[in-house]
DNA sequence: GAGCGTTGTTCCCACATAGATACAACCCCG
DNA sequence: CGGGGTTGTATCTATGTGGGAACAACGCTC
């Protein structure tokens, strides 16, 4: 079971979605609209009544010329290249998070200011985001594994010298290695031990091994907390 | 022109989406099926085949009674708890990335180790995760705003103390305050600058303002190059 | 000027999704 | 023992999305 996504950049109404971005790129490598839709086993007329729609939304996507040499063709514009660049941008970020894994924390709202919130846990206090989670007193934090940060205790920065505004103390649990990237737990002293993918080369330079001493930190606004279920 | 997304767990081919979280909640709250489907202007048949396909392949989620007192009527199961537990985390998250501001550099990659590789930026280098982005050289690299960590320079942490591989000095160029997060851009000696998303008790504590010299650091792990269109 | 392969336009059809309706089965409760 | 409101099941219909085909318009090239 694992998470997915469709992403779309939105603009007046209609969105530019993966299928249109990869409209746009055959268009771009196959020079012409008609080659374009028939090397993706779409219709010509849809294909074009889509990037009309697009058009109409975003501006000029394409310089369409019919007549001329080879009949005519089609190429992208400007505006059309920084869009796929956009979109492709939302796509990593997305893929990022749906793939990525997370510690997940439950707790209860103790303060509250703006959209930031001191949430109890059994790990102990934190500060998340808490947009959508409107007065829910019981929520579940979750705290993305690529957001956490791993120090040597003796050379941890001081509390007020940095923007983490999450802290906590404990002892390296698990390292698993891979290619480039492990994953570290921590046991922070409570129940779910906390998750971080660190490069193996901050393993080796850390010293990270079973045992070993160590500070997690994580900024509060890389940290969601949502209303939980019940 | 903005992000969106539609997210979805996945097993066994049914996907589990936001509107299948919505009909999931409404029988929690009506206590029958026919009820949510018509309290969400939906059909009963179309409800009830929906819910069928989805237990077929994620397990019993709803306990459902025909006949006994008040005709029957149904319930949420533990099981059924969880997955929208779990989608309203993996909701959070998404509208999260689909909503923090980003820096964009672009540059090459020059080293490449596994799915981790070191660009050559007009900031300077820097290490991020390229997954699908393979053997392409000229990237562009996303910093989410939210991964970015401020520091103290006088007390920041030597760089082989910290998991966080990606160091930049610099000083503070304006911080907007809003009322509990606060966006700071950092000019590093580039052409684009650096914008981080920090609490406001962190601008504070760390005397942040116009001209004030930090590091900023962020983890490579939570940096995703993709390739660069053209 | 004819040929050619485009773009643009129009109309029709196939298919999947979901609403509408009818009806059987169920079982507590008064 | 019947009423009531539910869960199941079957069938028909509306709707939206996209494919298919036909044809006009276009402009470079030979």
């Amino acid at each position: 079971m694992d998470a997915g996504f469709e992403a779309h950049l939105r603009a007046d109404g209609v969105e530019f979605d993966a299928t249109d971005a990869e409209l746009l790129r055959t268009i771009d490598s196959e020079g012409s609209l008609n080659r374009a839709a028939d090397a993706l086993g779409r219709s010509y007329s849809r294909s074009l009544q889509r990037l009309t729609e697009l058009e109409e939304a975003v501006g000029p996507l394409v310089a369409r010329q019919r007549g001329g040499s080879g009949g005519g063709g089609s190429e992208l514009t400007d505006e059309a290249r920084d869009l796929l660049a956009r979109f492709q941008r939302l796509r990593a970020e997305f893929t990022g998070t749906a793939e990525v894994e997370e510690t997940v924390l439950f707790g209860r709202v103790v303060a509250r200011e703006g959209e930031l919130a001191t949430v109890e846990t059994d790990a102990g206090r934190l500060r998340a985001l808490a947009p959508d989670s409107d007065g829910a007193e019981a929520v579940q934090v979750a705290v993305r594994a690529d957001t956490v940060t791993l120090h040597d205790p003796g050379d941890a920065p001081a509390e007020v010298a940095t923007s983490a505004r999450n802290r906590f103390e404990g002892r390296v649990a698990a390292v698993g290695e891979a290619e480039a990237v492990a994953r570290v737990t921590v046991d922070v002293g409570a129940e779910e031990s906390l998750v971080a993918i660190v490069t193996t080369s901050s393993v080796e330079k850390l010293g990270l091994a079973d045992g070993t001493p160590v500070v997690a930190s994580f900024k509060a606004t890389a940290t969601r907390a949502s209303p939980r279920e019940r």
